[in-house]
DNA sequence: GTGAAAGCGCTAACAC
DNA sequence: GTGTTAGCGCTTTCAC
């Protein structure tokens, strides 16, 4: 029914191994009859069966990526930016998700290697329980970690280095005359979670004054509100300067603060992390700290095709450092 | 290297083509045979090759998704939900974006055809130029067009009925009491755009005074702003209520009104179209429609599958209504 | 219910 | 440079 390579071959009047050389690069194919081969396919309006060529050649040029959930800004920023590197790359990318349960995500993994995915770009989706299903997975091709990284694996990772961006964002603090701190943050479910967490306690130490209030809930709205609440009933004197574990909390914070009388950033700055899309709409506009989407999305399209061509070492961990976004919510 | 499925055959004693049939279904096969084929699968842990049962059975199981852009709310939502929707189909989903423009649109289209995907499902990026070549995509697979239509084409769509949802809207202000009303929105170029402008039109005439007003630009945060700015500035008295085209564009408004020093929903009553994430969180929190993006996934899965099955009519147009969440920013 | 055999459309050896 | 040939791993007739 479909015009095949065979028939290009006839009109062309060379075999098939020609046309497909002609068709695929065309290299070592005399001119004259590679020009031969793109006429009769332009004329029959040959269209490659990349699934025959899949079979044959052992190689879909199809990258497969597993996320916990799209929908998330941050995660479908990420999706994007995979598709952009994939797309530049002349590859598919066949996308799956997790939903946060660690055996949907094993069965996505099988479902894609099955598909003969070249290689796999993975958002764990649990710290401990995706482990051994990426592992499984990173043994029969080239895979990398993305973002999230699990517990006790020398798999590739590529993410952002959250203890470099808390450190910016308290230097930030720091310089714009906070001297004392709290961290309104998430409690340490997720690496992300605990890399800021540990990079506050460690960056702590270069605010002049106290900076011990840490205050550990989920990477919500209403926990930052909740704590911002928490903070303003205590009656102690309020920092400086609060750091939270990402935008959303941060939003919460600000709003909480507003309700309360509190002016940002005359009496309290704020900081955030992710510069999620609302982070520049928000009153006052969110200072956060930028994750670098696209260069996450290239270093791990270059972690796995680097290991598809040179066979490059299966163990590369990269952590890129975040850029310190100032806005109206430090500005003192 | 891999093992297959002669290997399964052979430990298990019977022909390729019985445990091919036992593998797939396992219909027409004794079950001692059965039985023999998936314990032998198992115990070579025997992975099907999805790309050769394609090759033969000419049938992919996986579905091809063409998008503007991911990182928009909007859309990466609807990706999520044809997803799992794919996902209850077991089957995949290549993802393409086409950047808004439609020359990429139409190379993605055709690499995903080549790819031989079972069906389509577009998100037309131009009205008039993404024509051709979705129409050419959909004379070799089944293929329908979500969310936005192109112009002159009778072929599947799936989308909210914009007019309605406005509709309600207008419907809804008129009963918290609103009697006069004003449009902020979109230029009409796409389909939603023009839909949603259409829809008011012939709503205000529900309203007992003036909602003739009317103000076209993007839909954008800063067009909502431009727009409600124009308002305050023009010193005629404010419209009661405020229909905007997009949630983005009234959040746009919520803040250039109350920077103005006018009170929602005390003043102004203001209402959006989406329900994007972060109109429940606005102050005062949006009125707005929510586009079903669930049963739109669903709907368009099912038009696909039922071409792909049963070859039913090609040509199927479905627009959900959508539902109004009325909140804070319309409470009287 | 089962097996033998014929490909799906293409690429990659290998010989010329 | 080019053609011949042999599959890639699977599903699907078609006999039995």
């Amino acid at each position: 029914m479909s015009v095949t390579i065979k028939q290009v071959a006839e009109r062309a009047g060379v075999s098939v191994a020609t046309a497909s050389r002609a068709l695929s690069g065309g290299r070592g194919v005399r001119e004259a009859n590679r020009e031969a081969v793109l006429r009769a396919a332009d004329e029959l309006d040959y269209k490659p069966n990349a699934v025959a060529a899949a079979l044959r050649s052992r190689t879909t040029r199809t990258i497969g990526m597993v996320v916990p959930v799209i929908s998330n800004p941050f995660f479908s920023t990420l999706v994007e930016a995979v598709e952009r590197e994939a797309e530049l790359g002349e590859r598919g990318l066949l996308l799956a998700t997790s939903h946060y349960d660690p055996e949907a995500e094993a069965r996505r993994l099988r479902t894609l290697l099955d598909r003969q995915v070249d290689a796999l770009i993975v958002i764990p989706c649990h710290q401990e329980r995706s482990r051994e299903a990426f592992e499984a997975a990173a043994r029969r091709v080239p895979a990398v970690q993305l973002d999230l990284s699990v517990d006790g694996t020398t798999a590739s990772w590529v993410g952002v280095d959250n203890g470099a961006g808390i450190l910016h964002l308290v230097d930030h603090l720091v310089e714009r005359g906070a001297r004392s701190l709290a961290y309104i943050g998430s409690e340490p479910t997720d690496s992300s979670a605990r890399d800021r967490l540990d990079g506050y306690r460690r960056a702590a130490a270069r605010c002049p004054g106290p900076a011990d209030r840490v205050l550990l809930g989920d990477f919500s709205l209403e926990w930052g509100r909740g704590a911002a609440r928490r903070l303003l009933d205590e009656g102690a004197p309020l920092p400086d300067g609060v750091v939270c574990g990402n935008d959303t909390i941060a939003l919460g914070v600000l709003r909480e603060l507003s309700a309360g009388g509190v002016r940002v950033p005359a009496d309290v700055m704020v900081g955030g992390f992710d510069d999620i899309p609302f982070a520049a709409l928000a009153e006052p506009a969110l200072t956060t700290v930028r994750q670098p989407q696209d260069r996450l999305a290239a270093e791990a399209m270059r972690t796995v095709t680097d290991m598809l061509e040179g066979g490059a070492e299966p163990n590369r961990r990269v952590a890129v450092v975040p850029e310190l976004v100032p806005r109206a919510s430090t500005a003192r």
